[in-house]
DNA sequence: ACTGATGCGTC
DNA sequence: GTCGGAC
DNA sequence: GTCCGACGACGCATCAGT
């Protein structure tokens, strides 16, 4: 029986030593189809480049500088060595594993091992302690091994794989609908939990739990306002693109949390929650944080001033005050409504924010446009208003399409 | 008690 | 966030 | 068009070393 982590190291190896996306994928899913369930969910983090699931907090706090030390502890070698190796590569995992001793055969390590020491070295304080845990588990294994080890602590397998080729690798093992894979991904953003619920042939059973962040539909650009109608034949909805903080809110009861998109909780705003709090039932919402004064947005540099602070300093809070803006809808009251037409999330989302808005939150002002130079007007008084662009969607569909020109 | 390096997260 | 490249 | 990888600017917190 050979030992899970080297099997997920072959597979990566083979990943890397293709282009090809179907190749890629079929290599992941034979991969996991060979391992025991709890082992091929873990695998399935990795694969996506994680260490922990989407949805946790925790980081390593492991980087370029412990992950430099510690080779060169266990390699012996100069750093001149390791210099040279790292040009070489551009990639510390790829450094990592020429100038461990090939003498180490590994393949001794389990998936569940790797897992165990992420734990570890996540509840660990202090660079010391974290160093030696992870020179450790780096005797441990095969210079192979070491090189995938590093590249998850980096966050980055770069093999051209990512999360998204494992939701098809998923799909193919268990011959499961891809867009089931995909959806139940995005409600429990645990791409492990994601397999779980494929291999019991149970992912319309995700459920989606409030307080748990749900993916994020991200934008993409287009250049000209004649780009955005050949997306949208008909017409498009259109609201201000604004530069802010894309934040995602959880409430029920008087319970309310900002999520930021990395699923981490943003604690930094506390003035939004009251408002929030105080509107009727069980949501999420998807919407923005914008530094705002006497009803203009403030430079994004004000903002980023108030974010990753421990304590909230008073004096700042009024100083930078903010809004949240909602442009969405995700959930409502049992509801998911994901699959639920734009136009009629709005339709619940200007009911449930009323007529008079709070004093920290506001709705997206959306507007319809059916030309081209409708298009472009918007556009320019957008700009004129500081904002950074414009949103344009499709009142059919969930997925959002920005123009930035 | 201070400072610089490091890690992390926002865009 | 942007950008360019591979498919 | 879609996906992926490589890249930059900025600000805050933490820890190690002084």
């Amino acid at each position: 029986m050979i030992a899970s982590m080297r099997r997920f190291v072959e597979t990566c190896e083979a990943v890397s030593a293709t282009t090809k996306k179907t190749e890629k994928v079929r290599l992941v899913s034979k991969c996991l189809r060979s391992l025991p369930v709890d082992d091929a969910a873990r695998a399935a983090i990795f694969f996506a480049g994680h260490a922990f699931p989407r949805w946790e907090e925790r980081t390593l706090a492991v980087g370029g500088s412990l992950i430099w030390q510690a080779l060169e502890a266990l390699s012996g070698l100069p750093p001149e060595r390791l210099s040279q190796t790292y040009r070489r590569y551009g990639d510390a995992g790829g450094m990592a594993e020429e100038v461990l001793s090939s003498d180490n055969p590994g393949g001794e390590l389990t998936l569940r091992d790797v897992a165990a020491t992420f734990e570890n070295l996540a509840a660990l304080r202090g660079s010391t302690q974290k160093l030696e845990a992870f020179k450790q588990l780096l005797r441990r294994a095969s210079p192979g091994e070491a090189k995938y080890i590093i590249k998850i602590v980096t966050g980055d397998l770069r093999i051209g794989l990512k999360e998204n080729l494992v939701e098809e690798a998923i799909a193919q093992t268990f011959l499961r609908p891809l867009d089931l894979v995909r959806r139940a991904n995005m409600i429990t953003a645990d791409v492990g939990a994601t397999f779980r619920l494929a291999a019991a042939d149970d992912l319309a059973a995700a459920r989606l739990r409030l307080f748990h962040p749900i993916g994020f539909m991200l934008a993409t650009p287009a250049e000209t306002p004649a780009e955005v109608f050949e997306s949208f034949p008909a017409d498009a909805l259109v609201e201000d693109k604004y530069d802010g903080i894309r934040a995602q809110a959880h409430k029920s009861g008087r319970t309310v949390k900002l999520f930021s998109r990395t699923m981490d909780e943003l604690l930094e705003f506390p003035e939004l929650f009251e408002g929030l709090a105080a509107l009727p039932g069980e949501f999420i919402l998807d919407g923005e944080i914008l530094a705002w004064r006497d009803a203009h947005p403030l430079p994004f540099r004000e903002l980023q001033r108030r974010l990753g602070r421990k304590h909230s300093d008073m004096w700042l809070l009024l100083d930078i005050p903010v809004n949240f803006v909602a442009f969405d809808l995700l959930y409502q009251d049992g509801d998911l409504l994901l699959d639920t037409p734009l136009r009629e999330r709005q339709r619940r989302l200007e009911q449930l924010l009323g007529p008079a808005p709070g004093a920290h939150f506001q709705l997206a002002g959306s507007q319809r446009c059916q030309t081209v130079e409708e298009l472009r007007e918007t556009f320019e008084n957008a700009i004129l208003r500081g904002q950074e662009g414009l949103m344009a969607k499709e009142p059919g569909s969930p997925s959002p399409l920005s123009t930035s020109s």
